[in-house]
RNA sequence: GUGAUAGUAGCUCAGUCGGCUAGAGCACCAGAUUGUGGUUCUGGGGGUCGCGGGUUCGAGUCCCGUCUUUCACCCCA
C-alpha cells in the first residue's frame, strides 16, 4: 500500500511545532483580552453566498467550496469577517456597542502555495462594530502594534503604514475623478511598489487616458507626508477626511506608537469592502509580505442584509508572523516538559514508585515513569529524554523510612527528603 | 491559472561515464556499566531512489508524462 501524503499548502503540527502555535495563540489572546476584546467563534464551513455577496462570484475559484446531500453550495471560510457579520446582524439589536470582539480561526484558502502563503493557516482577527470614531480604528491598530510589541519588535523591526480608503476617494474625486474610475487608481497605487517608474508610467497611460486626470493621478505617488497630501485635498471633504487622518496619528502617539506609524498613500488593500483608514504591518525591509492589514468597512452588515454599522478591525496571519520572528530571533525555546520522572531501585519497589507517580500527578504536577523494569542508568537516560526537571528515585530508603531521593537535573544536585514533606511542597 | 526549481532512509545529503546486494551523519531501537542521565562503546531496524511510461543487455543516473516541494507572477479577503 502507497502512504496517503497530506495535501497541499497545510501543515502537520508535530510536537515542536505545536508548542510554537500554542505559543502564538495564546499570545495574540492575550493581546486580545488586555486591549479589551472578547473572544467568540463560528463555524469552519458557511453558506457559500455569504462569500459571494461581499467579494463577488470571482471568488469561489479561490475558495473550497462544496454542495451538501441537499444541494446547498456550501464553503469552507476563507476568513472570519464575514460570519463576524452574520453573527452580529443576528443580534444587532441587543448587542451592547461598541462590540469589541475577537477570534482565532482557522482558515482555508484555493491558494497556489508560495512563502508566506498556504491553504490552511491561523488568523487571529480583532474587530470594533458599532463605533464610527476614529477612536475604534486606533485602538484597532494599537492592540495589533501592542501584541508585536510585547514580542520584542521594535519601531526599527516593523512598520504600520497607514492610508485612508475615504480619504484617497475624496482626494480623487476634488480631481475630477468620476467614482467608477476610483478602483482602477487603488488597484495602480497598490502595483507601484513592485514596478518600475516608467512601467507604472506606461500603466497609468494604458488605464487612465485622459491626460490631465492622468497626470493629477501622477502626482500621488510623489506624495510622502500628511502634509503632502493636503496640499492636494481640494475640496471640503478632502480636507474633512486629510483631518480625520491626522486626528489618528495623533492618538497613535498619544497612544505610545507613534514611531511604529507611518503615512502611506500607496496602502489600498486591494479592492476590499473598506471604506475609511486602512493600514498593513511589515517588517522594515519589506522583503516579506504584510504580517498584518486591516481598516475600517462600514458598509459590510448592509451586503449581508442588516443595518449600517461602523466598523474596523484587523486580521494577522500565523504564517508571514512566523517567518518574521524566526527571522528576528524572537521566537522563544519551546520544550515539552515534565516535572518528575520517577525511578525505581528495583523490581519490587516498583508498586511504590507507580504510587508516588500518582500521588504527584494528583497535587497538579506533571510526572511520569519508565514502562520497562530496568537499571537506573537507562531510567536516568529516559528521563533525561523526557526533559523532565527532576528525578525521583524510589529505593530501599523509602521502604525504610519513607525517604525519597530527589535529583534537579540540570544541576546534578540531590537530596534526600520524606515522601510527605516531598508531596506537600508541591 | 502562468513560469522557474527541486524530489535518494524520519531529517540533512553523497552516489563518478548508465554497470556488483544504493551509502554517510544525525535521529530512532537494542545491547555493554547490577544505585545516577545529559558527553562512551557495540550492534540493529528503516529506502519499489515521488509515481507512471519509454530508451537500453542493464536506469537512482538518459527521455516523456504526472504528482509534490520551493520561489516568483496573477490574486491577496
Amino acid at each position: 500500500m502507497s502512504k496517503i501524503a497530506a495535501i497541499k499548502g497545510t501543515r502537520d503540527f508535530y510536537p515542536e511545532i505545536m508548542a510554537v502555535r500554542n505559543w502564538i495563540v495564546d499570545g495574540w489572546k492575550n493581546a486580545s483580552i488586555r486591549n479589551g476584546f472578547v473572544e467568540y467563534d463560528c463555524p469552519i464551513f458557511e453558506y457559500l453566498e455569504l462569500y459571494t455577496r461581499k467579494s463577488g462570484d470571482e471568488i469561489v475559484s479561490q475558495l473550497f467550496s462544496m454542495t451538501d446531500r441537499g444541494g446547498r453550495d456550501l464553503a469552507i471560510r476563507p476568513e472570519i469577517t464575514p460570519s463576524l457579520a452574520r453573527m452580529v446582524n443576528q443580534q444587532i439589536n441587543s448587542l451592547p456597542r461598541p462590540i469589541k470582539w475577537f477570534s482565532v480561526p482557522r482558515l482555508c484558502r484555493a491558494e497556489k502555495p508560495q512563502k508566506g502563503r498556504l491553504r490552511e493557516f491561523f488568523q487571529w482577527n480583532c474587530d470594533i462594530v458599532g463605533s464610527d470614531s476614529i477612536l475604534a480604528d486606533a485602538e484597532s491598530i494599537y492592540t495589533a502594534v501592542d501584541y508585536l510589541r510585547g514580542l520584542g519588535l521594535t519601531a526599527e523591526d516593523i512598520v504600520a503604514r497607514i492610508s485612508s480608503r475615504s480619504m484617497l476617494a475624496e482626494i480623487l474625486k476634488s480631481m475630477g475623478f468620476a467614482d467608477e474610475q476610483l478602483n482602477t487608481v487603488y488597484s495602480l497605487l497598490d502595483k507601484m511598489p513592485k514596478v518600475s517608474p516608467d512601467a507604472f508610467k506606461e500603466m497609468a497611460t494604458e488605464q487612465i487616458t485622459d491626460p490631465s486626470l492622468r497626470e493629477q493621478m501622477l502626482k500621488l505617488p510623489v506624495v510622502k507626508t500628511l502634509d503632502d497630501v493636503e496640499a492636494l485635498a481640494a475640496s471640503e471633504p478632502a480636507k474633512a477626511a486629510v483631518a480625520e487622518l491626522c486626528e489618528l496619528f495623533d492618538i497613535l502617539s498619544a497612544m505610545g506608537i507613534g514611531d511604529y506609524c507611518k503615512f502611506d498613500i500607496q496602502i489600498v488593500r486591494g479592492l476590499a469592502y473598506y471604506t475609511g483608514p486602512v493600514f498593513e504591518i511589515f517588517d522594515r525591509k519589506e522583503s516579506l509580505r504584510a504580517v498584518c492589514g486591516g481598516g475600517r468597512y462600514d458598509s459590510l452588515l448592509t451586503i449581508l442584509g442588516g443595518p449600517q454599522v461602523p466598523a474596523t478591525g484587523f486580521g494577522m496571519g500565523d504564517v508571514v508572523l512566523e517567518i518574521l520572528l524566526r527571522e528576528k530571533g524572537k521566537l522563544p525555546e519551546l520544550s515539552g516538559s515534565i516535572d518528575y520522572f520517577v525511578i525505581d531501585a528495583g523490581k519490587e519497589m516498583f508498586d511504590r514508585a507507580l504510587k508516588l507517580v500518582c500521588e504527584i500527578r494528583s497535587h497538579g504536577r506533571s510526572a511520569s515513569f519508565s514502562y520497562k523494569r530496568q537499571n537506573l542508568g537507562k531510567q536516568f537516560k529516559t528521563a533525561d529524554a523526557q526533559k523532565a526537571a527532576f528525578a525521583v528515585i524510589v529505593g530501599e530508603e523509602t521502604v525504610e523510612n519513607n525517604e525519597i531521593t530527589v535529583k534537579e537535573l540540570a544541576t546534578g544536585q540531590q537530596q534526600k527528603i520524606s515522601v510527605t514533606d516531598f508531596l506537600s511542597s508541591l
